[in-house]
RNA sequence: GCUCCAGUGGAGUAGCGGCCAAACUCACGGCCCUCUCACGGCCGAGCCCCCGGUUCGAAUCCGGGCUGGAGCACCA
């Protein structure tokens, strides 16, 4: 009994125990530990802040795909926060706004709210004003290397002590752009002994001249570090839990003073390890890929040699399949290996169902297409769209005056093969001849099946992998399918069509 | 160097004092099914970092070590 057919006859014998089962079976999909003390807030506030200084790679997937699918479980909220206050080092690109939340989409979430940092940067200065006022921040015009190592010794920099006027006059200054790049900054008074060094006394603002690339930003200098304005946003946006990754894992305990100094709670936070991907070449780094793009070796971010979200997206890889291999990594704070199958495994199971079949004969350098005369049988093949749906029909390959195959399915001379769903042939030497045998015989006799393509009426294919391009030839079938549909290949794998130039289907090869 | 975090089969996750000679997902090997090397079914191999301690009993608690990771930026 299948498990359909299971659960069918359970369904009429014992109906609420299917109940039971199929609420366990739910809670097996939520694969995520619960959230920390979800029960003291009345909503679960969730926020990405990811940063627009270029389009996701895969590693990126993770933050929507777990803190998303939280919202799901929980009911909650979900606020995209872009963190874009480094105009330089980390210099946002302006088509990434729109391609990160086309890629959270992707994913089959949408944010519930979406904000820009560089939108807010009045805000920012109205919370280091109070703070000023607090005792919480002073202007320090240490040249950093001197500062880096009074604070090592555990000593306080002359600037510490000012008094709040002079704090506030120069904080000012800063806000209206009289000072240039490291002559002055806003730091938050921790404190100076603590005994790790990586909190005391951090920068909140520092000068930046070089102008935000967005418009309406253009005109600030004054710039918040992230831990500062991610922590007022966090608040301000009523954030209730924070889930970022362990490079973080600092920042909490620094912004935990700027909340001391306000009087607010501090969200919840959970932290996890970074994630590796095997399976490709290029290394999953924004900036890399970004070089390879630009220097021409990879066609664009959806190269499929590329560990891209846009890559994955144009082999037909569903955005789900991604979420859910992310999801069962968990969020443990050690770092993570993604194996790629554990994608494809997912995509697999939601995709093989409703795809067609279709035969394509590769032709590549290890063993390419040979092409054979073909005689005594009947004109065409008639293999099924689907093996386990016959309703859907089945194609009709003409086979013409001969047949290509892949060399390394080509038997030995006087041996026979099995072309799928045309019949079984023996190879001569100079080509194939029609025998008419059972199909028993690939059992009996170990006769291979393989796939085939007419030799003249084909369609010649470009296929597009993650390890470089392969070309082949398809059954003429191959022209109905439109842009975006899924096909599988026999024996192959699975592709998405992505387009048909003159006389050349082009497709991207998603796995086997 | 200082600070913090983590260590369960090949990869990931669960278990967090007895039900654990450890479960699940992916990968791997074999067999079966099959006109695909897909899908499906069955079987298999393989894991609690080390040393001490607490306890009647530890993968689970404590201490030390080892290993790995993160931070110590006017990056995010």
């Amino acid at each position: 009994m299948g498990q359909e057919e299971r659960r069918e006859r359970l369904a009429e014998l014992a109906p609420d125990q299917l109940d039971e089962l199929e609420s366990e079976d739910e809670e097996d999909d939520q694969r995520l530990p619960e959230l920390p003390n979800v029960e003291e807030y009345d909503q679960v506030r969730m926020r990405m802040a990811p940063n627009p200084n270029g389009p996701w790679h895969l590693g990126s997937a993770r933050m929507p795909a777990v803190i998303g699918t939280y919202k799901d479980i929980y009911d909650g909220w979900m606020l995209c926060r872009f963190d874009d206050t480094d105009p330089e080092t980390k210099r946002p690109d302006l088509d990434a706004y729109d391609q990160i939340l086309d890629a959270v989409g992707y994913l089959g979430f949408e944010p519930d709210e979406v904000l820009r940092a560089s939108d807010r940067l009045d805000i920012y200065y109205s919370h280091a004003r109070d703070l000023i006022d607090e005792g919480g921040a002073y202007t320090c015009s240490c040249p950093q290397a001197e500062f880096s190592e009074m604070k090592n010794a555990g000593e306080a920099c002359p600037h510490r002590d000012k008094d709040t006027e002079t704090v506030h006059e120069e904080f000012e200054a800063m806000v209206a752009g009289e000072y240039s790049e490291g002559e002055m900054v806003l730091r938050v008074k921790t404190d100076i002994k603590h005994k790790n060094p990586a909190l005391r006394d951090f920068v909140a603002f520092r000068i930046i001249e070089t102008p935000h690339p967005r418009e309406e930003a253009a005109e600030y200098r004054c710039w918040p570090m992230l831990d500062f304005q991610s922590g007022i946003d966090d608040h301000l946006t009523g954030v209730t839990h924070i889930i970022r990754g362990i490079d973080l894992q600092d920042s909490a305990k620094k912004q935990r003073f700027v909340y001391d100094y306000f009087g607010w709670e501090y969200p919840e936070v959970v932290h996890w390890g970074h994630v590796n991907v095997d399976g490709y070449d290029v290394a999953m780094s924004t900036s890399t890929i970004k070089e390879l793009v630009d220097s021409g070796e990879l066609d664009g971010w959806d190269d499929p040699r590329a560990p891209t979200l846009a890559s994955l997206r144009r082999r037909g890889i569903r955005g789900e399949a991604i979420v859910d291999a992310m999801v069962e990594l968990g969020t443990s704070t050690s770092n993570v290996d993604l194996a790629m199958s554990a994608i494809y495994s997912e995509n697999r199971e939601r995709i093989d169902d409703e795809t067609d079949r279709a035969f394509m004969i590769r032709d590549r350098d290890d063993g390419g297409a040979v092409e054979l005369p073909l005689s005594g049988g009947p004109d065409a093949g008639h293999p099924p769209i689907h093996p386990e749906h016959d309703d859907r029909g089945r194609r009709d390959i003409p086979v013409g005056a001969g047949v290509m195959l892949e060399a390394t399915d080509l038997p030995q001379e006087g041996e026979r093969v099995w072309l799928k769903g045309y019949g079984c042939v023996r190879y001569t030497g100079e080509g194939l001849e029609y025998v008419d045998a059972d199909i028993d015989v690939t059992r009996e006799d170990d006769v291979a099946i393989v796939h085939w393509v007419p030799a003249e009426d084909n369609r010649e294919v470009l296929m597009r992998t993650p390890d470089g391009d392969v070309t082949g030839y398809a059954e003429s079938t191959l022209e109905a399918y439109e842009a975006d549909e899924l096909l599988q290949f026999e024996r192959v794998g699975f592709v998405r069509v992505d387009g048909h130039d003159d006389g050349r289907t082009t497709v991207y090869f998603a796995h086997n």
